[in-house]
DNA sequence: AATGAATGAGACTTCATTCAT
DNA sequence: CATGAATGAAGTCTCATTCAT
């Protein structure tokens, strides 16, 4: 996958790749699509190999809301980049075939959203917006503002940027801040 | 494309729809990848044809900057949703084939920048950042943030969210305003 | 299949046989199960071509009734024989895929019993059984008992046989005289 | 094979409805073809179960020629009924693989012929044609006249009758009848 | 001796592409 | 210039058979 998407891997490829013969992952796997999901299953695993066995990513809240989103956007770049094959095709397939990994994609979203609420709670003087919105849309940012750069630096929007990828990744944290600490209207 | 994206539509299917016989299309395309630019080429058109011929969006500066952000995230906003089928397929096959959008998609997101930066210089006391910077961050938010819910609005991270369209994208123009008038440290 | 059943011919080998190309087949077939019931339409024009415009088999009703199911059995038997592969796999597929052929069977029957029927109604003093009984069980008979030897004359119950064609049509033909013939009780 | 022909049970369907493994039935038959002639066995072994340990089916020669007649075609009747998926199978089998089963299928047959001498004996004066022709003609009808509709109730020439079993087994025994009794020419 | 995971040849089917009409 | 039937490479999947455990 780090070469072409999954689409374009036979499954003559993935076996020969794994060392199998080609009747052996029809052994294990139903047909060419049940493979979609172990991608995903693959994917998780990583995300809690980079998170950690406390489960949620390490910050420190003495460096203030601003410090804690760009360390929080910082890992999520580090994972992103690091982990870009593997992510990408996750991504990609969430578009390309939900059936399959929609509900497990969901299942990362809400923990997702749930760490942001504990996250805003531990400075409730500076956001100046109602908390249930606020989860759902720092999930939503975080998931969505990294990704295009940190998974196709090579193409489209983010390939054309000449600002450093430091001062990127502290501009999307600086986003969510500017909106946290913005009034609403 | 409503229905399914490009690589799963035969050129026998397009042949069809578009009233040729299937050699017909290859007098006029070297192969069925050929047809990929074309996809994009109506994207364009039907981008031109929304801003209309002053190449713009229409903005009202007289409604300050946050207005002016609000009513830009409505109408990409408003365009997205209205041409869904097609914007999805460009901006799946910007990372499908690179290789043949690529150019045309840089393009694009070169006016987008210039179109920020013309609206940053409308309001020169608010703005506390870099002018490179913002016109490159601008035109990258607004062009990921939008997508992803407005393109897959039944998957992924868009399809789980509870606040309402428009205070989403409310929050989409408040999280660019929040980050320009913000200072960068 | 002159040589082997259709299930263990692939599409390849008619491809090749017919001088075509693998997809050219599928080109006019929707797949392989879709040639059974041309198998079963070459099946009916050669019967037609056999039984002549008239649309029965030409019996001189002088010879009497045991002479003239003896000329039934006689042409009967000379299709079977000359047909032989096309027969052989019409009886054998209504066999192994009755969903495919099963209707145009019957309409092959329900004309067989028709005849039949016409065939006694031309000696009234003889027969002496109902008439629906006698219609359907010649028909029944006619069908079942010539078919084993005729198309599978190397094999099976035919194969052991000492007595003569000649003598086994006379035969085949007498077994309906006689059940004709004689009392039903 | 109640529900599937045996060309599409797979070796593992087999060792499964058998509680073994895959590799244990290849320990005891060179390959899938050999499991044919079992298939054969198990039938012989039905048909001794049913004929009873005296090895003919029993008659009552107090019933004259007709009535054992009608007796014979009433039992094999009812084994082709009670054992129709192994006699199915064995029936096709000797058509599909005449190779394979061909030459137990002779065996059973001198049997039956020899079983339909010794009936005819007990009748002298009634049957008017050469004994060797009669006890070949006898097996052959008795074989193929009522397996058609026992064997395929639900397809084919036997499944669009309206008479009923008892009646057609009595006809198909009547055939016999008249055949016998009536002169050769 | 029994197991059953592994194997890979080969079958069916699709569809981008060609080219005679 | 348009057509669409023909092509065949290539992909997915099945399953009889093997063999290390």
């Amino acid at each position: 996958m780090r070469a072409r998407p999954f689409a374009e891997i036979t499954v003559a490829d993935i076996a020969r790749e794994a060392g199998l013969a080609v009747g052996t992952v029809y052994r294990r796997f139903e047909n060419k699509d049940a493979l979609i999901p172990v991608l995903f299953e693959i994917y998780k695993q990583r995300l809690d190999g980079f998170t950690g066995p406390s489960g949620g990513i390490a910050v420190d809240p003495q460096s203030g809301l601003k410090g804690v989103l760009r360390q929080l956007a910082t890992q999520s770049w580090e994972f992103l980049t690091q982990e870009r094959a593997i992510a990408r095709e996750a991504h990609l397939y969430a578009r390309l075939r939900p059936d399959l990994v929609g509900a497990e994609w969901d299942a990362l979203l809400a923990a997702s959203q749930a760490s942001f609420g504990a996250l805003i709670d531990a400075f409730p003087g500076e956001v100046r917006r109602p908390r249930d919105e606020v989860t759902e849309m720092l999930a939503y940012h975080f998931n969505t503002a990294l990704t295009e750069r940190a998974l196709y630096p090579d193409d489209g929007v983010g390939s054309q940027m000449t600002v450093s990828e430091l001062d990127f990744v502290r501009a999307i944290a600086d986003f969510a801040y500017g909106y946290l600490v913005t009034e609403a209207d």
